[in-house]
RNA sequence: GGACCUGUGGUGCAGCUCGGAGUGCACGCCGCCCUGUCAAGGCGGAGGUCGCGGGUUCAAAUCCCGUCAGGUCCGCCA
């Protein structure tokens, strides 16, 4: 016979009463004593609280015997009659059973204070798969905190729920262990970037959330002023010139885990707000920098998986568009590119007149069915390649439909591609230098990427990006990073003669495919920084009023400086195994920017308009 | 701005190709039974604007058009 006592004091009336009260309303207040309000409690350990003595992971076999109390929510209840029943209590360490009688009416989710005896479980009984299955809390007097209506969707792990519920109701989702461990790791690798970074002499300082309008690049959010009607502040895309300015002002290392602002689209590992690990050094080169970053992120991963990554390879930007076709190569895949444009420079076919071929052997690809194939022709030219020219390698030759067309030498050039065999497929896309080699890199992830968080960790330093990316509709060029990126000083005479091929001493850094963050040495001379400028087409009075005290700042003595960000967001989810960086975010936006548990955004009222000086069109 | 996928009791699915009564499965929920369960078990029950609007048809969850919401991607993200 189990003894169970429920105590009936002073906030907990009702738990003997069967019946579901019709308006749970009407039970939701708790009153609790007046000790709990009256003192001062120094906890002796963090899990103890007035209200609970450990947490229910905490309850083992080394207490048995004692009389404990814990705190949580019903995660299940199992009733055998009116004399015997079983609540899992959850909290967010863990379950531990209590045993209850079959009275007691507690439901999924009620919050309750369980204060029991721990007990070795009866031979028979002990579950495995349970953390605590060996014990379990007898004799239990149960106060009910809060009850609660039977949640909208369940909470273990059985089915995937619809994301678009799970977000109206985040904060259920927020109790599923998933997300728990999810918030928890991030939560790790921030306090252990904020100590890597501390240790490596970096001083944290916050920057501001409303500054001013600087029009380049990234759309901004926009803060219309109250006491200044007509004008706005901007929310940051980064604290970038605020960091330049640390500098200036003598901080040598600034740190900051800095949340960013971009009224951009979004995507599975992209928010309108991002949360980066913001550096910036002075009296350092590029080598500083990355490895400042490097033991920053080394730190970071040996916190969140156990074990500490060894020394994070480098490969300039040049190398990374030649081999793998993009500048975020995933090197966990072994397919590279290989250059066919020697053996095709003097082609009679069409399809390979170009100023490049490119060619990638798919092993075992020759398998791969028309509609595959037809299909990667498709996101080819959706790319903006011209065709995807496909062979499949034989015992005899070659099977393709361009086979008859090529010559020999072709043929074999074809048939050599990264050593292919029989069985094999080789993949080639004539085109532009740069088009052929992303047309071909993007195939490559089409047919071989695994999902971003399978198999090893594989870091990569990239460097020595281009300075500028391009030309605009206006004939002037765009700068790659941003206009105060340092160019590599053997390109400083190609600025005004050749800017395309100008390097700069900018890097990213690429985890398993995903780009983490980007950073460069900064300008800090006024006679490099007006020949960019003026290679942008930047006249002299745009600079001044676009970035005028950032420019004025340098005037006062810049010390050399350099810097780098990393998103946080991407790289918890890679260590959670996560796809979407929503799932390692508390309250994250869907795709079209919406809340959908508090709504936002919406309209403000009449009021709040005048107050700001706006007025909306009319609708329609 | 564009392409594709999804939308069916509270939840997860099936049904949609080939139109024929809101049909089915699992979980959850409610009630009853049950003294060792732990994905508890048994019996019974409630719960639906098939996202929304229009069209075709004798008849629409099913076919067509539009629209809304969610997702993946392109553009965009210095």
């Amino acid at each position: 016979m189990i003894a169970v006592r429920l105590r009936l004091g002073t906030y907990a009336a009702p738990i003997l009463n069967r019946r579901r009260p019709a308006s749970l309303a009407t039970r939701s207040s708790t009153r609790l004593p007046n000790a709990y309000l009256s003192e001062v409690n120094m906890p002796q350990n963090v899990e103890t609280t007035t209200l609970r003595d450990l947490l229910c992971a905490s309850v083992n076999a080394e207490l048995v015997g004692r009389r404990v109390s814990v705190c949580g929510w019903v995660a299940k209840r199992r009733e055998h009659g009116e004399h015997l029943a079983f609540v899992d209590l959850r909290d967010y360490t863990g379950v531990v059973q209590c045993v209850v009688p079959g009275s007691l009416d507690v439901r999924s989710e009620y919050v309750v204070r369980v204060t029991g005896t721990v007990a070795r479980r009866p031979d028979g009984t002990v579950n495995e798969k349970l953390a605590t299955g060996h014990v379990e809390l007898t004799e239990c007097d149960v106060d009910v905190l809060s009850v609660a209506e039977p949640p909208p969707f369940q909470l273990d792990d059985r089915v995937d729920i619809d994301e678009q519920v799970r977000l109206r109701y985040r904060y259920l989702d927020l109790r599923r262990e998933k997300m728990q461990s999810n918030l928890r790791l991030r939560a790790k690798v921030n306090s252990s970037l904020r100590r890597s970074m501390e240790s490596q002499g970096f001083c944290e300082v916050e920057t501001p959330l409303l500054w001013a309008p600087t029009p380049e690049g990234a759309r901004e959010f926009v803060v219309p002023s109250r006491l200044r009607h007509g004008e706005f502040y901007v929310l940051p895309q980064s604290p970038q010139i605020a960091k330049q300015l640390l500098m200036v002002g003598g901080f040598d290392r600034y740190y900051q885990i800095a949340r960013c602002m971009r009224d951009e689209d979004l995507r599975a590992d992209r928010q309108f707000e991002f949360t980066q690990l913001d550096l910036e050094a002075s009296f350092v080169t590029q080598a500083d920098v990355l490895g400042f970053v490097t033991e920053a992120v080394l730190d970071a991963a040996e916190a969140a998986t156990g074990v500490r990554p060894g020394p994070i390879e480098t490969m300039t930007w040049k190398e990374a568009l030649d081999r793998y076709g993009t500048d975020k190569p995933d090197l966990r895949i072994g397919l590279t590119l290989h250059d066919l444009s020697s053996a095709f420079a003097t082609t009679d076919v069409k399809a390979f007149s170009a100023p490049t071929v490119k060619a990638i052997r798919v092993p075992g690809g020759a398998t791969f069915s028309r509609a595959r194939l037809d299909q990667l022709t498709d996101q080819a030219k959706s790319l903006g390649a011209k065709g995807l020219a496909w062979f499949r390698v034989t015992a005899s030759g070659l099977d393709s439909p361009l086979d008859r067309f090529l010559n020999d030498d072709e043929r074999t050039a074809v048939r050599g591609v990264d050593g292919a065999g029989e069985g094999d497929l080789v993949l080639i896309v004539a085109d532009e230098y740069e088009r052929a080699c992303k047309v071909l890199g993007a195939l490559r992830l089409a047919i071989a990427a695994p999902p971003v968080s399978e198999g090893p960790y594989r870091y990569l330093w990239v460097t020595e990006f281009p300075l500028f990316e391009g030309v605009d509709d206006d004939g002037n060029l765009v700068s790659a990073h941003h206009p105060f990126t340092m160019p590599h000083l053997d390109d400083l005479d190609l600025i005004e003669n050749d800017p395309l091929r100008v390097r700069s001493q900018s890097y990213d850094l690429v985890l398993n495919g995903w780009e983490l963050g980007s950073g460069s040495v900064r300008i800090h001379r006024a006679d490099v920084q007006s020949r960019i400028f003026k290679a942008l087409g930047i006249s002299d009075d745009e600079a001044q009023s676009r970035f005028g005290f950032l420019l004025g700042a340098f005037r006062y003595g810049a010390p050399p400086h350099a810097g780098f960000a990393f998103g946080i967001d991407r790289l918890v989810a890679i260590f959670a195994g996560e796809e979407n960086i929503r799932e390692v975010i508390a309250y994250p936006k869907t795709q079209s920017g919406t809340d959908l548990m508090t709504g936002a955004p919406k309209a403000i009222g009449e009021r709040q308009l005048r107050d700001l000086g706006l007025r909306l069109p009319p609708k329609g």
